[in-house]
DNA sequence: ATTTTTATAAACGCAAGCGTTTATAAAGAA
DNA sequence: TTCTTTATAAACGCTTGCGTTTATAAAAAT
């Protein structure tokens, strides 16, 4: 084989980052064969259409995205510090926040992604509310406090959009948590 | 004159309907005009660029969607009739409601459609924070729940989408709203 | 009754994007 | 060493979309 300029890897993380920035209207081949600095018979190497492309995208968020998130978190010893972690890494700002909100849309007209959403949502919905759970509340408590700071979060992100977030962004947020989340940790 | 085939606010109706559903890609000229059955030259005709297309749109949208929730909220008569109807518009399912997500993305690279878009949810929020003081709260407090009541909002409608929304669905709103709106009224 | 303005059609040239085909050079396998 | 596979380049045909130009018919103005 000759020397090889570009992974299928590298492409997926174009991808992922095109996406994240634009959603489907991001993903266009020619374009992103330029930003690579190699020709576009290289995409259709290694992914037979684009579609198959947006699968393996979608796969690769799938991978990094919650898995990251959960694993980090639970890697924290005590309850707190479990809560400090998974507050940081849910209310940090990033450009790849917009991946699954144009994911989402992507999805009106893509049923198997949507499936994939759901499952996605759920299993966040679920850990957080595991965390919750472990912090004290009842189950079921768990799960409504779950859904609504799924949202709360959901709408943090949405309203700090195109402005810069500040360094002690966490205690306004706490701050605000507070007026629905009962517990707290010794500070 | 000719006999007119489509107006300027036909043009604007379709585009306005278009970003909801597609965002600034959705802003096709040519489709438009397949949809409305009509040369393109109608476009071109009305507006000058595509530009001052989605500036009408914009101002279009700022006409009737916040003014038609503030002024039909203000028409009740006692705070819980107020409060019922601004739960109903503002929780209700709409094809219409990615809108401003869309615009909110297009505002990344457009200066002053951010400006435009600072200003709304400003104005909703305060809006808002005017119905929470009426209601009992104090200003500051009414700020603070006004401002987690927006973020909510804003997480509830994109976890419903995709989804049909049950004729209940308040039920289930005011449920969670209750953990961290302490007023109510008499049932 | 002309003339002008209005609103659309038809056609043009150009750029971008898709996916395919053909060519080719480097690496690995035989 | 020859043969095969791998990864990319170059070129092609086709479609979509942009914005412009030219033509034209109906209404309004003169």
């Amino acid at each position: 084989m000759p020397k090889l300029l570009v992974t299928k890897q590298d492409w997926i993380n174009l991808g992922y980052q095109e996406f994240a920035l634009m959603g489907i209207s991001g993903i266009v081949v020619e374009r992103m064969a330029k930003k690579l600095k190699v020709n576009k018979s290289s995409f259709y190497w290694y992914f037979k259409t684009k579609s198959d492309f947006i699968d393996a995208v979608v796969e690769y968020w799938i991978e990094i995205e919650t898995n990251q998130i959960i694993s980090t978190t639970e890697q924290a010893l005590t309850n707190e510090e479990k809560w400090n972690i998974f507050l940081k890494i849910t209310f940090e700002n990033s450009p790849y926040l917009d991946f699954i909100f144009y994911l989402k849309r992507y999805a009106q007209k893509h049923e198997k992604i949507q499936k994939i959403i759901d499952k996605i949502d759920a299993e966040r919905m679920n850990f957080t509310a595991s965390l919750f759970y472990e912090f004290g509340y009842s189950k079921e408590d768990a799960k409504i406090k779950a859904s609504i700071f799924y949202k709360y979060l959901i709408g943090y992100h949405e309203m700090i959009r195109n402005k810069k977030q500040p360094k002690n962004y966490l205690t306004e947020v706490i701050s605000e948590l507070n007026h629905f989340l009962e517990f707290k940790f010794k500070q």
